[in-house]
DNA sequence: ATGACTGCAAACTCTTTGCACAACA
DNA sequence: TGTTGTGCAAAGAGTTTGCAGTCAT
């Protein structure tokens, strides 16, 4: 089930939270909160700035940079960082990973909720309090796994 | 060029695996192997051009860089990036996760040998084949979650 | 009105590249 | 001796900073 996502409600949460901190609600923020909940994906600071610019010309990157610091703060997103290449800004901020195929370069989500979090618990028992996690699984792809020669087994 | 006298098995190593691949032993890669060898840790390329200059002065940066990236080939060593920082260059090969502590930035080595990888095979069966993990433990440790006025449970 | 926010330019950090010389095999 | 590997310098990518002017409140 695919709802659509009402414009004004992803503004009020921004609005909000920024009202909370008395910070200011500038077009700037509006529009790269905008950007980052329609396309629920990882983007660059560029491809934020370029998708940023269709409807706001003339922005600038020092803030976007800043304005996505300030949104991680908010809650509102995660930096993800891969292979020492750009950061990435992921809007989605429930638990996953990110499988990575190290042919083509692809980047997917993967669902992980509960899995490697409870054993985490024992093995840092004591001396660290986890506050969240970052997995990233290097690997192949379907397609790439192919060109090795390499049929991968069908889902259940 | 004389090199300081060592423990000559962690030489042989990668001796072998140059030879392999008709590769050459060097001055420096001997070195940086050793000093790898030597601190088992997490050493950006700065900190291992500083240990390696001890015994090999005039050793460049992008000799370092080329060097560490030859090892991860060899399966030397492995990359870690975290926080978009400077990359990390890790000698222990085998199966861990890195605890970084948002407090004092400290990072500890985690076992974690089988925990999450059962599980990631089910969540990624039919479209994506992992090679391997790279699980990054954002948290407090246990002097920085003092601070914070929180007694972490003794481990058992 | 006033202070936070923005855009511009430039600096900064980390990493990679090009090229001539050195040195391993 | 013939390449591979190295050092130097410089370029490159990505991110951050300083500052003057703008704009939300």
């Amino acid at each position: 089930m695919i709802l659509p996502m009402v414009d004004t409600s992803t503004d009020e949460v921004l609005v909000s939270k920024l009202r909370e901190r008395g910070q200011r609600v500038t077009p700037q923020r509006l529009v790269i909160h905008r950007v980052l909940s329609a396309r629920d994906q990882h983007l660059t600071a560029e491809q934020v700035l370029e998708a940023v610019s269709d409807s706001l010309p003339g922005t600038s990157l020092p803030t976007v940079y800043a304005t996505l610091e300030l949104f991680e703060q908010l809650d509102l997103l995660r930096r993800v960082s891969v292979g020492g290449g750009a950061l990435l800004f992921d809007s989605r901020v429930t638990p996953h990973a990110h499988a990575i195929c190290s042919g083509c370069g692809a980047l997917s989500d993967v669902d992980l909720s509960e899995i490697s979090i409870p054993a985490l618990g024992d093995a840092v028992k004591g001396w660290f309090r986890p506050d969240r996690t970052e997995l990233v699984i290097w690997g192949k792809c379907a397609d790439c796994a192919l060109e090795d020669g390499e049929q991968l087994q069908a889902s259940r």
